[in-house]
DNA sequence: CTGAAAGCGCTTACAG
DNA sequence: CTGAAAGCGCTTACAG
């Protein structure tokens, strides 16, 4: 089958090139009939513009790449499988496509270069780039080549860069989970942090730690452990604060995410903790598993769709050369609360 | 940011543009001094190829896209966001970026056009289409135009066409329920049919009916209803069903699918029955969430990494216009037994 | 081993 | 209102 081009159909309705161009970009200038006449050849024949003439001539891909540069099981977090489609949905809304891209981590050359090459070959306009470290020099770079990258979960301090464009979490959940526990009666609260190099954990050990000074509450080294940012990592980090509290057990503890949080949660029942009878636990995202988890989790929910939706937006307009487009935009977070808190007698 | 070309390479490196095509593509008749002075100022410079070059010298895109064509809330489905995942990675394996596309439902033009035009632009190497009815118009005017195109869950009996490739639930998973069941002493079986115009519905309808007819069963129009393939539908159905048993209940019921069964636990416990004590309930498909369900639920189990990885791998094989690719593929389940069936005296 | 030329499928000034 | 020409960034025979 051989591919028709416009210069068939130019022939076929006996004009030239530059008017079938005219007919199919919709320029005022031609008159009904020719326009008629044209689009009729093109109709019988199925012709479609080739993108590769079109792109040649200056236009753009009118695709945005989607790089999923975390681990993890996508599929089975309703959270993280969310960003994919909230991406995509927001993409459509505005006439983009996305191009998706599930790397297993960022730290092979290889990798780097697979998604610098997808960068530069024109084969996205921009491209919107999901758990990387704050400090990931291969993106400085992308940046300064000129390429329009979209960030989540990425805030350099200070800096206004017009082609990096970024959506975070606000910088209060911390701050958030600390003020409800002491509003329950806590005052024994540890902590599972998460992993240092991402903004948001960075973030949270802030807010929690602002939030114990805040309330004047005891910061018990014992009770402050890293932990990561998924389920087996909390799981780890909380086998070993409860080990070595030795009895000693804080009342509450807080989970860098829900995923952690899980992972306490697993901890937990192995030493025969009750939640939240015997401990209290708090995550932040607002993962939906958390709904059905045992008890229901209590947690600071984000609004993903919001937040995509706010990243691709800022994203296609910077593509669009849209004046002032904002740079940096954190979302906040609200307190949903389930089941895995109780009011204590803080005097206890 | 003026973008460099091959020709500034060229310039640069005192070759001629034809050479630096050489190099780039790895010919092998460049003498290494030359290859290596010509890398050094394409790394310099940071010169990536430009597709649009490539294309139009008959390049691929070299990426597939994966066309969502059914309803339904898919991040919070395990399953249906493993289809996506499962074909990125697919993809990646072989070298393929896909390009991914959510529709609402086929039923506009708008659409069906939006897709054919993603089809016929050159902007996909050929495509997957996930969710579309087993008998689509446009599906056979894509394959017609000579595009290759990849279909889940979609047959035609006794047509071979070269550039259709499927791959399908094998046609057993009925029968092997009503198998079950039997074993299980089950006489009194209701089912719940999906939507009829998708090959997975039909084919387990089939499925059933002969299981019934094998194991001499009688089949009563009151336990035999239409459904669909969401919860939503399973529940209305069900609840249809049950209604109008006037208390003559079927003592199972084979739901089309495990979105379907899972409407049928909320309608079953609105009627106050229990499952699996006062009925039993079989799913297909093996979605995750019927682990965490209330009974975890019995359901044949597909292997989706499989059949997608199938589904890929031959479409890839088919724009490489590798031989004999098979064209249709089925996949068989397998029952995963647990906790919604219950063993019942079948003489009572 | 390497360069000059032609061509891929479009669009965009330019001229009329 | 419309056509002829040039050009976008590559690769591919062809010639040497």
């Amino acid at each position: 089958m051989k591919r028709i081009t416009s210069n068939d159909i130019a022939k076929l309705a006996n004009v030239s090139r530059s008017t079938v161009s005219r007919v199919i970009n919709g320029y005022a200038d031609v008159p009904p009939e020719t326009r008629e006449k044209v689009m009729k050849v093109i109709k019988e024949n199925h012709y479609y513009p080739q993108l590769s003439g079109q792109l040649l001539t200056g236009k753009l891909m009118k695709t945005i790449g989607f790089f999923w540069a975390s681990g993890g099981n996508i599929a089975n977090s309703p959270l993280t499988s969310s960003f994919f489609v909230n991406t995509i949905e927001a993409a459509a809304s505005r006439g983009y496509l996305v191009l998706t891209c599930i790397l297993n981590d960022l730290d092979n050359d290889e990798n780097i270069n697979y998604v610098k090459k997808i960068f530069m070959e024109g084969r996205i306009d921009a491209g919107i780039i999901v758990g990387a470290d704050n400090n990931e020099p291969f993106i400085d770079e992308l940046i300064e080549l000129g390429k329009i990258v979209g960030l989540f979960d990425y805030y350099h301090e200070g800096e206004n860069i017009s082609n990096r464009i970024t959506v975070n979490f606000d910088r209060n959940s911390g701050e958030q989970v600390i003020d409800y526990l002491y509003r329950l009666g806590h005052r024994k609260i540890g902590v599972i942090d998460g992993n240092m190099s991402r903004y948001s954990s960075m973030q949270r050990h802030e807010g929690y730690l602002r939030g114990m000074m805040k309330h004047n509450l005891r910061i018990q080294s014992k009770w402050l452990i890293y932990g990561g940012i998924t389920e087996t990592s909390g799981y780890e980090a909380a086998k070993i604060l409860l080990e070595r509290c030795d009895k000693d057990y804080p009342t509450a503890i807080c989970a860098s995410n829900d995923a952690v949080a899980f992972g306490v949660y697993k901890a937990c029942s192995e030493y025969g903790l009750k939640i939240p009878d015997d401990i209290s636990v708090v995550g932040i995202d607002g993962d939906l598993n958390g709904l059905y988890s045992n008890p229901p989790l209590t947690t600071i929910s984000f609004d993903f769709k919001d937040m995509f939706y706010s990243l691709v937006t800022r994203v296609i307009d910077t593509i669009n050369e849209k004046p002032d487009v904002e740079r940096d935009v954190f979302i906040p977070g609200s307190l949903t609360e389930r089941k895995s808190c109780k009011y204590i007698d803080g005097a206890m």
